[in-house]
DNA sequence: CTACCTGCAAATTATTTGCCTTAAC
DNA sequence: GTTAAGGCAAATAATTTGCAGGTAG
């Protein structure tokens, strides 16, 4: 799958005219090696053990790479740092966040997902993309 | 209900040994009277008529008061700015926002909060707050 | 009078950009 | 050889903070 995920960067950098570069594949290696949920800074420490020399500025470069080719998805939980998690033939999930501990629990409920479609269909609204994040305390934290 | 709005804001202010000032109450005023989701520059473009000497820290520090408070409520459309709306005995509810035109439709459905209680119960999750917003296309965009 | 509050400017934080050098293709 | 990419430092943008003087209680 690994292989998968590399072919689609790849094979998004050729359609745009652009250029495969040891420090892309460094961001992606780590991205895909990565735990849910990295942030750039978090990415730009574990890919500069390998690649000293790399800046940060690469790193969120090659993140709206990873983005615009459907590896990787934003995420917001609203403490000002965007975050990033893996997307790539992965189904659409929502997230509980403690509030406590910061663990994250994915989970996907296709009843709720079918009554937005309903809701938006009343106002005439066609959904592109939605969020839901549910916040409060995990069962480790009650 | 305005008035009930500055008792809101007074009972909170006392009970925390802080001070009633001119600047606070013209943002109380401004936000009161505001559209939804104001960001804190929009405010302070409006309380500036009035109060043109107010700065701009002091419309951020009054904002994070208000929603201390419970009069007001931070949004994070993910847009890089955080916006406020009334949150005194307001229904909570959700956004559909259109992606073209910028147009937020609130919404309620109280069946898919009780889907949201069941599936947190399932992973002994207790919700304290929640955000759902759908982005799209609105009826007029399409 | 004693905090707290304000305005202002400077600091912070996350992210983006400009620019010149370097490396893909 | 072109042209895009990378590194670095400077630029943004939203928000926060420090401080000295002002004001509410």
């Amino acid at each position: 799958m690994a292989a998968k995920e590399h072919e689609v960067l790849e094979n998004y950098i050729t359609q745009h005219n652009l250029k495969i570069t040891k420090q892309r594949r460094a961001v992606l290696e780590a991205f895909l090696a990565s735990e849910e949920h990295v942030s750039a800074e978090d990415l730009y420490k574990i890919v500069s053990v390998k690649e000293p020399k790399i800046g940060l500025a690469t790193v969120y470069r090659t993140l709206s790479l990873l983005t615009e080719s459907g590896l990787a998805a934003e995420l917001d939980f609203g403490d000002g740092q965007k975050r990033y998690e893996h997307n790539y033939e992965h189904d659409h999930h929502d997230h509980m966040i403690c509030t406590q501990c910061g663990k994250i629990i994915e989970f996907h409920n296709p009843l709720i997902e079918k009554l937005q479609e309903d809701v938006a269909r009343e106002h005439g609204f066609e959904i592109t993309t939605h969020k839901l994040d549910m916040f409060g305390i995990c069962k480790d934290c009650r």
